[in-house]
DNA sequence: CTAAGTGCAAAAAATTTGCACCCGG
DNA sequence: CCGGGTGCAAATTTTTTGCACTTAG
């Protein structure tokens, strides 16, 4: 039916209004989401909150969306894929999220290192930066 | 009286021993700790559950403590201080967590890129890993 | 038809808040 | 003594779970 139910039925799962959802809703938005602000963007009628996160764990598991940890009370979700690869930058005046793409991710070298360290093979990783947006340091004046 | 009733004088705030016991812990443990953890490893009287929130919420404010997200369901915190900067790898397979240092954090040149492209002036960023530690593929056979 | 997915209600876990009492300076 | 800090209880918010009903394949 939806854009991902190939991809779903590959992975042995069925396609539903829920999971598509929640996949167009996440390709449709730069800043990773709640899973309450995903609930929201659902046209009526609304699938329960319950269906939300536990569609969320499994596309998680999948490796359809990850979590992003934005230092918040709640986690936010966003599209995970190939060739995805963003980070964030929040201001911690207003909240502001900011996406951007890295071109090259300086990181190789550190996760080669990890594998020596501690024989950790790294999948995956998450960088967030943290400051002030141009609005914040204006009124904060001249910090 | 501790260690850091200086510190906290100088910041316009008393030294007591909730706030004195989260920053001790904190400095002896190399692994971001929950507020329930932290709370556990206090001697009895163990502090009350909103006391550690309320302490931990103000030593971030003062940038004594930081918190780290690993994608849980809770938040930790680790001590923060000048020189401290620390990373981590968390195994996605049993969540052992292992805390390193960066010698030189290749992220300057990012930091300055996101200056340039949005305005935001970077105070601070958060890179954690994630990936199998070598117990957890042995399990999973040749992965 | 049948397993997998969903809604609904309730539980569990994490975090916050109000208020009266207590203690550090 | 006084204002900030704490305990205790209760409220909020986030996330999970059990169960009966529905639906995709």
């Amino acid at each position: 039916m939806g854009k991902h139910t190939e991809t779903l039925r590959r992975m042995g799962r069925t396609s539903t209004r829920g999971r598509e959802g929640i996949l167009r809703i996440l390709e449709e938005t730069s800043i990773p989401l709640s899973p309450k602000d995903i609930r929201e963007r659902f046209p009526e009628p609304k699938p329960d909150t319950a269906t939300v996160y536990r569609n969320l764990s499994l596309l998680s598991s999948l490796g359809l969306v990850r979590s992003v940890a934005l230092h918040e009370r709640c986690r936010r979700y966003e599209a995970a894929g190939e060739g995805i690869h963003r980070h964030r930058v929040v201001c911690r005046g207003c909240g502001r999220i900011e996406a951007f793409q890295v071109t090259t991710c300086h990181l190789a070298g550190i996760e080669a290192d990890i594998r020596r360290r501690f024989g950790f093979k790294v999948t995956d990783h998450s960088l967030e930066f943290f400051g002030s947006c141009p609005e914040c340091r204006k009124k904060e004046g001249a910090k």
